[in-house]
DNA sequence: CCTATAGCCTGACGGC
DNA sequence: TGCCGTCAGGCTATAG
């Protein structure tokens, strides 16, 4: 789930729900996912406090606290957030919830424990220690920027694409729309791409991830002629009509349509 | 620099 | 039903 749209989606529902109220405190179930800090420093530093905003930058979502420090959530592969008040709805693998005076809470959920939940006193400091590259739909990451970032690069262009050194926020699923988009073979070298057609990567990340936010990161929402609603094994293309196909790349399972996505000669 | 591999964790799913 | 293999949207360390 937690790419770029679906963590964006994470943080504006945070800005509809959990801000501004008082946090009476922490629980976890598993302590796994708090770190480095210690639960006790977690729980201090959230304590009596309240949440006042949200910034995002790649797959990283941060929530400042109204003493001035940031709460820190990464996702890994599976996490989620839940706000909910009846503690019969309280859903399931919630590792970490927050409670709220007014009785509501915010649950961090996470079936797999690969993502983190922590402190940082200074957000621009973390991305730079991280050496996140910038936000990919970030103003000012243009394709002058993006050109200057990828052109001339060796390798293929879909382990560029998520390398979050190179550019943070596009993952495994949202890279191999982009290829789908540019009906480029998912091993397509960068080398292999003349200034025009990167440009047009750039603008076809940004369409795909554009949209994917403004539908909640929802694939049951996107377009007809997206690959991710169609991205498993011998599944119909949405354009030609032949089965969906998966090859590695760079450790990865990469789906696409092998007529449509030619591999490149 | 770039790629492949393994590992971290655990659940869902299909086949027998 | 139970067991087993495969796969999973992230990231890091390591080796070639």
């Amino acid at each position: 789930m937690p790419e770029l749209p679906d963590v964006e989606t994470f943080k504006r529902y945070i800005d509809s729900t959990a801000l501004h109220q008082k946090i009476s405190g922490l629980e976890v179930k598993d302590k796994q996912v708090v770190g480095p800090v210690s639960f006790d420093d977690l729980e201090q530093a959230l304590a009596g406090y309240t949440l006042e905003r949200t910034r995002r930058h790649g797959k990283y979502l941060f929530v400042q606290i109204n003493s001035g420090r940031w709460l820190l959530m990464h996702f890994g592969m599976t996490g989620r957030l839940k706000y909910f008040k009846n503690p019969d709805t309280d859903p399931e693998y919630d590792q970490l919830r927050i409670n709220f005076s007014d009785g509501y809470h915010l649950a961090y959920v996470s079936p797999r424990k690969l993502g983190e939940v922590s402190l940082v006193e200074d957000v621009d400091e973390f991305l730079k220690e991280q050496q996140l590259g910038p936000d990919a739909l970030d103003a000012d990451f243009d394709w002058a920027a993006f050109e200057e970032a990828f052109a001339g690069r060796r390798g293929m262009l879909k382990p560029a694409l998520m390398n979050q050194h190179i550019m943070a926020g596009v993952g495994n699923v949202y890279s191999d729309e982009i290829m789908f988009q540019m009906r480029l073979h998912p091993r397509t070298q960068i080398s292999a791409l003349d200034s025009d057609t990167l440009k047009e990567v750039y603008q076809t990340m940004h369409r795909v991830l554009e949209m994917a936010i403004d539908r909640q990161a929802n694939p049951n929402r996107f377009p007809d002629d997206y690959l991710i609603p169609h991205r498993e094994m011998d599944a119909d293309c949405p354009d030609c009509g032949g089965k969906v196909d998966r090859v590695q790349v760079s450790g990865r399972s990469a789906y696409y349509c092998p007529s449509c996505q030619r591999r490149p000669s």
